[in-house]
DNA sequence: GGCGCGCAGTGATCCATATCAAAAAAAGCA
DNA sequence: TGCTTTTTTTGATATGGATCACTGCGCGCC
């Protein structure tokens, strides 16, 4: 077990998201199942890991990767949600994805290919990233499942391109409410939430259209279109009920 | 080296792109260095799996792979270009993405999330899915490559996303220009090419609007009033010269 | 309770890009 | 080679969503 052992020891073992490890559920974008992070490992692997990581809280909105930097370090989300994201010089800012409980930031490249905040108070562990060939010679089964996830968020970029190169906005607005609710495990893998679902929103309306490519207006207009059209109810800000999932759906593939 | 072995030995022992082994290179994208898929493999192991794999001959046009069908096989490409892409029911396409010599195709999903078209005569070797977690576990460098690999994809993709969700059509043709460069190894990784430095392209204007979220007008268009701003050339519709590589950078990240 | 401030919704206008139309250039093909 | 077909370019017009301007709401704070 070699150096992670060691330093496991001279700190508190406390799991990598070992909350997570109970909760597997099957992805409705792929079909292929998909764990919380670490259920690929056992207790004791974990906590070997974990003795690697230093554990952070941060405040919500603290950005705590930039894009350009040195790649020093790489996280595993404890708790809270991360957005991810680039920028421009002139400020537009483009929202990649967010990350949950369970997943992982900055793995990929020699730079930070992105930037990352948090979106509200966060629990994370950070590791080194010189550690990170070793961690996986280690842990093989850590490896899999890095590739597994790594393939899923391919998917789910693919998905997103096309959203953001061909759809409109009523058609992103639908896409995304749809998708966020198989985010939140409202409905099961591939299939629409029943009628009436409840989705919770954590974000802001400006959140929403730099994910989705567009303003905050344009997002606006479009909620309260689909509202007009008695397909959603907006309770409040941050709730929304779906209440036609279908009607949604064919908008979304612009079948229909 | 169980299954693998003996089904190589009723095959000739073709490699997987044996001939990309050599071609190895660094990433402008993010500072990795990404080899041709099989540098990873010893001889030995690249005749193993070559034996479990069939060899195919696509003529250019050929879509060998499509959307929503269950996942047979997996691909890797050996020679030609291939794209990948997303359609909605009433012809709108986006395409994700080019695969090349070394590219892998279909590994993520129970079903195919995307489909694939040979843009010419394409020769692949097509492996069943079913053997790819025995052949991840047979050779363990195969994995590490695939999720090296998988890491590039996702920083492409968010690079992907800035530019359909967040760039002007001067803007995303710009970066296209400048990241193709890289792509057939123009310029260093990170680097412009020099000025004058030819490129070919060898994609229809179809395929540009489809990969960009533009329509062909829009392509055409941009391009035209790039030429006569005079910081490309057009000798040839399959061929553009990048005449001030500089400007092109300082229009693609909305700087200058 | 009232005040201030940031966020969200809505209306009016504008503009970048789509759409429609046609000419020009290139690619097949007999 | 000349004819046909397809692709690209260019022009004219339309429009979806951006921008600008303002109103309204929720919430913390005094």
């Amino acid at each position: 077990m070699s150096n992670f052992g060691r330093i496991a020891s001279l700190r508190p073992p406390v799991a990598i998201n070992l909350a997570e490890r109970s909760a597997a559920s099957s992805c409705g974008d792929c079909g292929a199942r998909h764990h919380g992070m670490c259920d690929a490992l056992s207790d004791e692997e974990l906590i070997f890991l974990s003795g690697a990581a230093q554990h952070l809280s941060l405040p919500a909105g603290k950005l705590f990767m930039e894009e350009g930097e040195p790649a020093q370090y790489f996280y595993n989300v404890n708790s809270g949600t991360v957005r991810l994201f680039k920028a421009l010089p002139d400020g537009r800012r483009q929202i990649t994805g967010f990350a949950g409980p369970g997943h992982f930031i900055g793995l990929a490249g020699e730079m930070n290919m992105i930037s990352a905040e948090a979106m509200e108070p966060v629990r994370l562990c950070r590791f080194s990233r010189a550690g990170l060939r070793s961690m996986l010679t280690e842990f093989p089964a850590l490896e899999r499942k890095l590739l597994d996830v790594a393939m899923h968020e391919i998917v789910l970029g693919q998905q997103q391109m096309l959203l953001l190169g061909r759809k409109t906005a009523l058609e992103r607005i639908s896409s995304f409410l749809l998708s966020w609710a198989q985010r939140q495990e409202i409905c099961g893998p591939g299939k629409l939430p029943r009628p009436h679902a409840r989705l919770s929103l954590p974000l802001s309306r400006t959140d929403l259209a730099d994910y989705l490519g567009l303003t905050i207006e344009t997002v606006s207009r479009s909620l309260s279109h689909l509202k007009k059209q008695g397909l959603i109810e907006i309770p409040s800000i941050h709730e929304i009920v779906l209440l036609r999932p279908q009607a949604l759906a064919d908008i979304a593939e612009a079948a229909g």
